[in-house]
DNA sequence: CCAGGCGGGTGGTCCGACCACTTTGAGTGA
DNA sequence: TCACTCAAAGTGGTCGGACCACCCGCCTGG
């Protein structure tokens, strides 16, 4: 007989916690390929279109890699593709929610200030400091976005967690900035970030922590009283 | 015609990024009860199938939320549904990435710590106190882990930040705690917790902010270094 | 030996049917 | 009149099969 455990909710469901089980258990490794959808199927005793609603779940989550005409693969499983979701969040996320965002982000992005000022090495610091110059030598807001999110992302790689790298990234979304700046039309936003940049710049520069910290904090915690003031108004 | 946008990969991602839009534009409420499957299909141009993949791509997302026998609904678009992937990534991570996760965890953690010494009610300390005495009163591992997560649970919800705490939920989901404790029999180790989750209390308790960051950050931190120590070696 | 094509196998999509569940309201009985 | 029952309609859940689009490796012909 099988294991003879049909219970738990749906079939689908059932599918992708075993699907789920046999990577975590270390039956399936990252990269390796997994039975077809009509063998699997089969293994698990259900129909293709179920299983395919699984794979599709578990694909979603970035957990599995499906590719056309190859096959299934188990996913590198790294934080990035684990964690984007994130961003999906971010994009549906509006009012209270957004400014717990923000305020999940300043935390984050202070820590990972301070441990990339400790840890950052001078070819990565330079790289920051392109995105700088870049960000202070346009005045396309498209352009300025772009490099903005970079100098983030860059800042973010050099704390050395790729886990809170790829996190801050999808709270840092495109959407989700644009959407923020959207309604923040005043002159004086542009200047203001990048005076927030290059303070934020010159703490990793001199490799002061706390006052990277304090510099990141400030930069996102400026936009999330902004926000939370037309929030809550 | 129709809007003839065809392009974008696989015909399920083009109705998952549909559906999105549709919340994100307001088009769909939260609470607010989807066309069916089948009315959602033919709307899309598409079959139930590649529909229903969609739908389940989302479910599991936490955006929708499909009753048998009743309709599909949008979520209600709250943290803890949103965030339920966080889990997921707890659950198969491994390795370097657990001491990242590990680390993330620290720094939210203690961040909670201290907005809920500065915001949480006396109600909130009470059952805060009531976890920790519950945790004291036994020896049974499980039911100490039990009121272990409801302990910091109780905090990240005292922050006032729901997504923090959904966050901080997922890091701290059962199998992750279990796994990580798996290896930890040492006697003075249920010993060290009692002791760091009293210092955090305390902390509460004097509404000290900065005490009760330390406080948090010492306790992940001091699980965080054990790991770090055991995946290095 | 190499280049090209061609076929088998894979995931992607579609269809139609049936099952399981929820909801609703008409009918029935007290 | 009211409350309860239960049956029918409508919904998501599952199934099986068919066909399409794509990838890849073999095999053929040069």
């Amino acid at each position: 007989m099988d294991d003879a455990a049909p219970r738990k909710g749906t079939v689908t469901q059932r599918a992708v916690e075993e699907i789920k089980a046999m990577i975590a258990e270390g039956r399936l490794e990252p990269g390796q390929r997994l039975p077809t959808e009509r063998d699997l199927a089969v293994q698990l005793g259900m129909s293709r279109s179920s299983t395919r609603e699984a794979i599709r779940a578990l694909t979603v989550m970035g957990v599995l890699d499906a590719r056309h005409g190859s096959g299934i693969y188990v996913g590198a499983l790294e934080a990035g593709d684990l964690l984007e979701t994130f961003g999906v969040v971010a994009d549906l996320s509006r009012g209270p929610r957004l400014v717990e965002l923000l305020e999940v982000r300043r935390v984050l992005e202070s820590a990972a200030a301070a441990l990339a000022a400790a840890r950052i090495t001078d070819e990565r610091l330079a790289a920051v400091e392109a995105h700088l110059a870049a960000m202070n030598a346009t005045d396309d807001p498209e352009e300025i976005l772009s490099h903005d999110l970079a100098f983030h992302r860059e800042i973010a790689s050099a704390a050395g967690n790729a886990t809170m790298a790829a996190i801050l990234d999808g709270l840092s979304s495109r959407t989700f900035r644009a959407r923020v700046r959207r309604g923040r039309q005043e002159q004086d936003a542009i200047a203001r970030t990048r005076r927030e940049h290059a303070a934020i710049h010159r703490a990793l520069a001199a490799r002061d922590p706390e006052a990277a910290r304090a510099a990141a904090a400030a930069h996102v915690g400026e936009v999330e009283e902004w926000l939370r003031g037309r929030v809550e108004g």
